[in-house]
DNA sequence: TGACAATTTTAGACTTAACTTAATATATTA
DNA sequence: TAATATATTAAGTTAAGTCTAAAATTGTCA
């Protein structure tokens, strides 16, 4: 039994696109998934059945789309990467919303699960530690403004 | 005259080798990029023809491979890119330097302008404010390995 | 200098991925 | 049950990235 690898980034979205979907609609046919990602149905069908070579999926003919458990937790993998990369780029670098998205959906295909425990830390260690933002982060956000140090932020100066 | 684009991972790989292999030998053959990369003369060439047609690179047949003012230029951003990656993951994140170069080399082809930017300004604020490490970052890379905040850290308790 | 070795190039083919269109098949429902 | 919506298949396209094998060129050195 070889081990299959990862899946190509198409894939992993037509897996995501499913996972979303049936998080609205109780049940997903092909239709929905063309429509979501702008594909035609053809399409679809094809990248299901290779998700369904893989036990991502089920689908009997002409029948609703279905994601296994392993397919479940795949599918939350992808989207908790896309989430935690979102996240990090929006609240921490200070990028605006639609880039930070934009950003998260492509770097989430790309993005190993050991740095992406890295970035979750970090996230935890800034948003759950006091319930405002950090001086340090506001220092940084005042940095990528302005381009010079607050105030607050070098207590230590320069020694030698 | 249409835009071409960017380039796709596997050219950037070619062009960051090539710029690479330049930087240490004056010349730059067909050979030594194929050796560097793990592929055939064969392949060397047909990427080189792609690059050339791009204006990034010169080549007269069977002579050596030269990068032209945009292939530096290029060269040197698909560098620059790796290596804020490779310093981010490593001296932030606290990954280990072999994963953090590995996260670089794939990251590095993917990442835009905006977001590189921003990680730029994040390593510039932590390197080049005091000479030593910020206290936050001790702080942080405690958390990574213990999962406890230091003291330190957390001055402001949660308020309610 | 001339032949052998190394290198480069070309031509052709292969693989994989991700799509499409157009025809066919199945469901749904008015 | 006929019309409509949806799904599937078959076949083909495009593109990237690679390889092998043969041909062309260049370099070297006895």
């Amino acid at each position: 039994m070889k081990d299959k690898g990862r899946l190509t980034s198409s894939l992993e979205d037509y897996l995501e696109a499913i996972w979303l979907l049936s998080r609205e609609s109780k049940v997903v046919r092909v239709r929905d998934v063309a429509r979501y990602l702008g594909v035609t149905p053809a399409s679809v069908v094809s990248a299901v059945k290779v998700l369904a070579r893989r036990r991502l999926v089920e689908h009997e003919p002409y029948g609703y789309i279905s994601l296994t458990d392993k397919g479940v937790e795949q599918a939350t993998q992808i989207y908790k990467r896309h989430t935690i990369l979102a996240r990090f780029f929006r609240d921490i670098l200070g990028l605006d919303p639609n880039s930070a998205e934009r950003t998260a959906c492509i770097l989430e295909h790309h993005i190993s699960e050991k740095a992406l425990t890295r970035l979750t830390k970090f996230l935890e260690f800034v948003e759950e530690c006091p319930d405002a933002t950090p001086y340090w982060l506001k220092g940084l956000h005042h940095y990528m403004k302005t381009g010079k140090r607050s105030v607050i932020c070098p207590l230590r100066v320069k020694q030698r």
